[in-house]
DNA sequence: CGCGACGTTGATTTGCCTCAACGATTGTGG
DNA sequence: CCACAATCGTTGAGGCAAATCAACGTCGCG
């Protein structure tokens, strides 16, 4: 299999700059996968051993709570970046599953490796620094936009922002990460062509 | 005013191990203040000019929507960070204000300072890189609450997890941060103390 | 071709909201 | 030190957004 790093280089390289030994060594602690659609790269009850960096697919990470209900917590598309991280980070067993909607190829790096690459590339403290810094910002509209909006403007706003998302994974998903039923996105669906 | 940054210096010395030397420079950067209750550290269309640690007191941040109704995004208490981030990140008018709940004391940071501290102590890098990562594992938590429980489930987790808050701030706030109506929160608590 | 996954549609229910009125407490200025 | 206003919590009646449950259509795939 050809692993081919040009595209999580770049990325990275759009925040910090890297020497050319720094970026050989960087990608010496990654590993390329391929993984088929459905395929599960974490599961609820076991420790998430990699962060999960997108080059081609798709994927979601979802929860299952007791009564047996998915609840889809995030989507990851190409560079993106995706795991349970309280469970990588403190290896203990995962609260979600992370799942293949698509074949995909993607690129990962396990926990000592992580700790590794901080000691000898400081500046990756300050890449992913700048990462959750970003990801949390958006979390926290999130949050705002779950409580101030109605489900009919968080899927307009959805498909606004996502509109490659919408394309590419099923309508059930988008509507659990909504945070409302599929039954009721249809219905949303069926008033936007009757009235736009 | 007596600056007193011994709280500060040992929470961040949790995370990470500074020098003498260090630890001085990193005080220099900082500004004690004190402020007063009601009183407004960030203004929502107003630069968000410095990151807040709290030292003593309690704070919350909010955003009022087109209606003029508040949500409450964060509540801040003692050893907790608080600012509007995406605001001091990017350096444009914030989404949420920030009022102190008490009076408080607070210690600061402005953006170029936190420039020059990431640059001059960049083990900074990994305390917030480590700050963030605890944040966004909280806020994907709380997501995934508003979407699976009932708002009694999240009444009682919330005073479960945070006891103190329960008894310093407004019902209409909790209820607020908790995405529903104070009236609803006041209901919840009657049936609480018929039943226990 | 047949089955399973997905989306749609209808009827009914419910969790929580809205609006309004009313105590209780706190704080503040005269 | 009292009167008055503002703030906060409570309670009731009625309403609505979205959920639930169930049935049915359709498409892709083995």
């Amino acid at each position: 299999m050809t692993a081919d790093y040009s595209s999580i280089l770049e990325y990275v390289g759009r925040v910090i700059t890297l020497s050319d030994q720094e970026k050989a060594l960087f990608t010496s602690f990654l590993r390329y996968r391929k993984v088929r659609k459905r395929q599960y790269i974490v599961q609820q009850g076991a420790v998430c051993q990699h962060e999960t960096f997108v080059v081609k697919g798709c994927f979601r990470a979802f929860y299952i709570d007791d009564h047996g209900k998915e609840y889809v917590v995030q989507f990851a598309l190409e560079n993106w970046w995706v795991a349970d991280l309280r469970s990588f980070l403190t290896q203990t067993p995962a609260d979600y599953y992370v799942e293949a909607l698509e074949n995909s190829e993607i690129i990962q790096i396990d926990f000592d490796s992580m700790e590794e690459l901080y000691r000898q590339i400081p500046q990756f403290n300050t890449f992913f620094r700048i990462l959750m810094q970003r990801a949390f910002i958006v979390l926290q509209q999130r949050i705002v936009s779950s409580y101030s909006k109605t489900a009919e403007e968080r899927y307009l706003e959805f498909i606004k922002r996502y509109p490659q998302i919408e394309q590419r994974v099923p309508q059930y998903m988008i509507a659990s990460y909504l945070g409302f039923t599929p039954e009721f996105l249809s219905r949303l669906r069926q008033q936007q062509t009757h009235r736009g």
